[in-house]
DNA sequence: CTGATGTAGTTTCCTAGTCAATTAATGGAG
DNA sequence: CTCCATTAATTGACTAGGAAACTACATCAG
């Protein structure tokens, strides 16, 4: 075996511990949502057109920093679960809108919970003081790296 | 359409901010590796073999939260590019073991550079005591919740 | 008008995981 | 010794995403 030459250990990153939480955090939140029949990326598409009458594919793939195909394949599942509904759109054929059903609408408050718990459950560890500063300094690193992709993974 | 039930808002989640800043470090790093032609599951495994003389594969799967048969087909990449060996254990028959070649043990020096450097360029946008700050309450909440997987994404 | 260019969405092929079934070897109970 | 439960690794079917080609429609220049 050639000499080992020593290289900085993985542990010495803030990017691994960042991962490590994350990872977690998410893998949590999947299972819960899981119990609803819901993926992550799923919720996401329901949280962002619960705010709004509909919205468009593409802007949805814009937002979520998802391909305009992945948008498809994701609208197709929920469409299949009676959670959303797809419409073409009267001014231009090439457009369509994808807008929350009732059953979609209704079950939004209750995947909402379950993510508000989700924070909490890890969260409640820190101090508010901490969990503060913690989002600040997130905030902080979005801003200044041009961050804009919602989350999903 | 129904009433809209006022819920929280997605940004309102610390675990949000978490998650945003993650998937961006981890694709900026990737995008480095991909340029050596390693992915980011591949460093990982690298990395740890670069430690220790040889690694079971199923050691591996523990310690990087990722299932045997994810490791069986990640050995399997990273043979075909003869950057690690796999060989039969002499005492038991069904056990393996993984090394670095010379190839790959020589390529990681290099991998964790990019790695160092990834870090760099996203955390120098903070001053050296929020770094501090920051890596104390991710290590905090790492240990007050028993997560132990090495991070992939 | 008509043809070129651009945009919205879909589709196909590919990658990298999971899960569960399978194969092969070990090791302990009787 | 032999049988059985356990463990190591592999395999195949499946999932969710990306990249790029493709279809259909829109818009704009001439």
């Amino acid at each position: 075996m050639p000499p080992t030459r020593p290289i900085s250990d993985l542990t010495a990153h803030i990017g691994y511990w960042l991962r490590m939480v994350s990872n977690h955090i998410s893998a949590a939140f999947a299972a819960k949502l899981a119990d609803k029949g819901v993926t992550v990326a799923e919720w996401c598409v329901m949280r962002a057109l619960y705010d709004t009458e509909s919205m468009a594919p593409s802007h949805l793939a814009q937002t979520m920093g998802l391909t305009r195909g992945a948008i498809t394949k994701l609208a197709d599942r929920l469409i299949a679960k009676s959670l959303i509904l797809r419409q073409a759109n009267a001014q231009d054929g090439r457009a369509q809108t994808l807008t929350l059903t009732d059953m979609g609408r209704a079950l939004v408050p209750d995947l909402a919970a379950l993510a508000d718990f989700n924070d909490a459950e890890f969260f409640d560890a820190l101090t508010p003081e901490e969990r503060e500063t913690l989002m600040r300094l997130l905030k902080s690193l979005t801003q200044r790296s041009q961050i804009t992709a919602i989350p999903i993974e």
